[in-house]
DNA sequence: GTGATTGCAAACTGTTTGCATTTTG
DNA sequence: CAAAATGCAAACAGTTTGCAATCAC
């Protein structure tokens, strides 16, 4: 994520406090996620603003939006061209700068003027990896139930 | 899908009628479309009966579940390897079976066991792009609300 | 007959909205 | 000072759950 001055936003407190958790942060957060951290900070925050600043960032694409956490959002600071690997345990995802050859033939298009691709790869993290090996069962995710989409 | 008989599960009206709308259904349906084509015959549906369907229709991988719709999980009942494309104006989304070549160096696997991998390409579909060329605003979408989530 | 499934309502999670108040530039 | 942002509460959208009644095998 670029710097604060030219994102051509009102920089309040509040933002800036968003601005700073994002930074560097290779987390993947949700709303939730950021509203936690920056409440610690901002007693008063509150969602509205937390998705409001979201939804600037995005169309400023000073973030992305991830759509691979099946019932929630994910933000994602890092704009530079990437791809993810989900942890289908505990849904951790890690960032993957890899490029491939994702040509489509004109056939295939169906009609549609592609402006983006992104790939996703699923599997098991090395610490759900390690737990499961000891035959325990997972637990992750929050209050330890499974919540997930996309293959596994 | 395969055919209902071997999958292992009791065959109940309502899931013959799921089973039946998923057959060859290439819209990848939310569970609330389900639920609206179903309830026609079934006037008594409840959404639970369709997410308890979907749930063990996806355990038994008859079904894939989606996570490339923002705020909803959508459902595909084409096992077979392919990928997506995505309109980011009206959420339809199509299927395009290329095979790429998704190899990732282990140096990048960050330790993870990967076991799926998916391409989502985004664009615009023939239709919304007709609409949009027009200069009218591109409808769509619930309500007419905006609602969108993946690289655009 | 028995265990699985249904339907319903209520509970939950995640996201959005309206509006009065405050703040940034 | 005007336009934009905040905070709060209430409203939504999507998904899950508990449980009594019913049904498939």
């Amino acid at each position: 994520m670029r710097e604060y001055k030219s994102i051509g936003l009102k920089l309040t407190p509040q933002r800036l406090a968003i601005l700073e958790y994002l930074k560097d942060n290779r987390e993947h957060p949700s709303a939730a996620d950021i509203y936690a951290a920056v409440s610690e900070k901002f007693p008063t925050m509150s969602f509205a603003t937390v998705y409001n600043t979201l939804k600037a960032l995005k169309d400023r694409e000073h973030v992305l939006e991830l759509a691979i956490d099946g019932g929630k959002r994910r933000y994602d600071p890092d704009t530079v061209r990437h791809h993810h690997l989900i942890c289908t345990e505990c849904r951790k995802i890690e960032d993957i700068y890899v490029e491939f050859d994702l040509r489509v033939p004109e056939v295939e298009l169906k009609g549609f003027e592609i402006s983006a691709n992104q790939v996703d790869f699923y599997g098991v993290c090395p610490e759900c990896r390690k737990i499961g090996a000891k035959g325990r069962r997972v637990v992750s995710r929050r209050n330890g139930k499974a919540e997930k989409a996309g293959p596994m």
